[in-house]
DNA sequence: GTATATGCAAACCGTTTGCATGGCT
DNA sequence: AGCCATGCAAACGGTTTGCATATAC
């Protein structure tokens, strides 16, 4: 798709910039996972595990504990929510206005909707003594391909 | 609350006829987590650990491997669907038409939101070549007390 | 200089599985 | 009789944590 592949961990400056608006040292593993993921200016929909393999990729290993701490101090300084669909991992999005996910059951990722894919009719009979804390909306879908399934796993 | 707690484990014909319709053999122990679970007609959001704790005080213990075992059966018998919402545990519903969820963050407790609290669209913008498989709506809540914070877990 | 972040390995916890026993049809 | 369910304990996999070292301020 559009370049920022392989060899461009994007620009360090928004990296930097993320981080601070975070209060969170940048420190070098953080700026290395920062620009992975919010370097291009694009959402990232990443799991502990591929965020931790791209940046050995990109040549900045982390350790996978700390990749876990970090994401962690991310969704603390809200610069990232962590959404749970598999039961098995939790995402991690660069996205944090509420919005719709696409989750491909097959290939167990996670994508943004378009903006137009549900309405509300309203924040709904929020129960009394009770505050909205957030609205997680999942379209699971599934390859529609009568053949091509890749294994049965 | 309402009865049909403690002594009560609903009534063993619900609970049978639930079992013939999933064709699974009324053993024992299903027939005693079946109980709990559809033997009053009501709906339930029960946890592995929670079924497993309720079979004991019903005085049918049954073991948590069982009960884990005996819920996946359930599930893909197509009697009850597994819903996804905490990451650190699985929940499980005994009904199963879509339909949205209040989760209580505080208590890690799942309900049934009435049948108007959202209101989709449409099946909307399913990409090509993908089929929907389901759509999990799950409201999150938070206590809205300023003050009677149980604990702080 | 002090507080905090990192990395490793071990702990953790919900869930699954292997295998021997017991029950349903 | 044969197949399948049960139960225990051990394995599993993603995530967290304790502790010693290294780094930011």
């Amino acid at each position: 798709m559009t370049a920022s592949t392989d060899k461009d961990p994007g620009t360090p400056e928004r990296a930097e910039a993320w981080l601070a608006s975070g209060h969170l040292r940048p420190t070098r593993q953080r700026l290395a996972l920062a620009r992975l993921l919010v370097g291009d200016g694009r959402n990232r929909h990443v799991t502990a595990e591929s965020l931790h393999e791209a940046a050995g990729l990109a040549e900045m290993p982390v350790s996978l504990a700390t990749v876990y701490n970090t994401l962690r101090a991310f969704c603390d300084a809200g610069l990232m929510h962590e959404i749970t669909v598999d039961g098995t991992r939790s995402y991690f999005d660069t996205r944090i206005d509420d919005h719709t996910h696409y989750f491909w059951e097959d290939e167990g990722r996670l994508t943004d909707a378009p903006n137009d894919a549900i309405r509300l009719a309203a924040p709904p009979d929020i129960p009394a003594n009770a505050t909205l804390a957030r609205i997680d909306v999942v379209i699971r879908l599934r390859k529609a391909t009568p053949e091509a399934i890749p294994e049965d796993r």
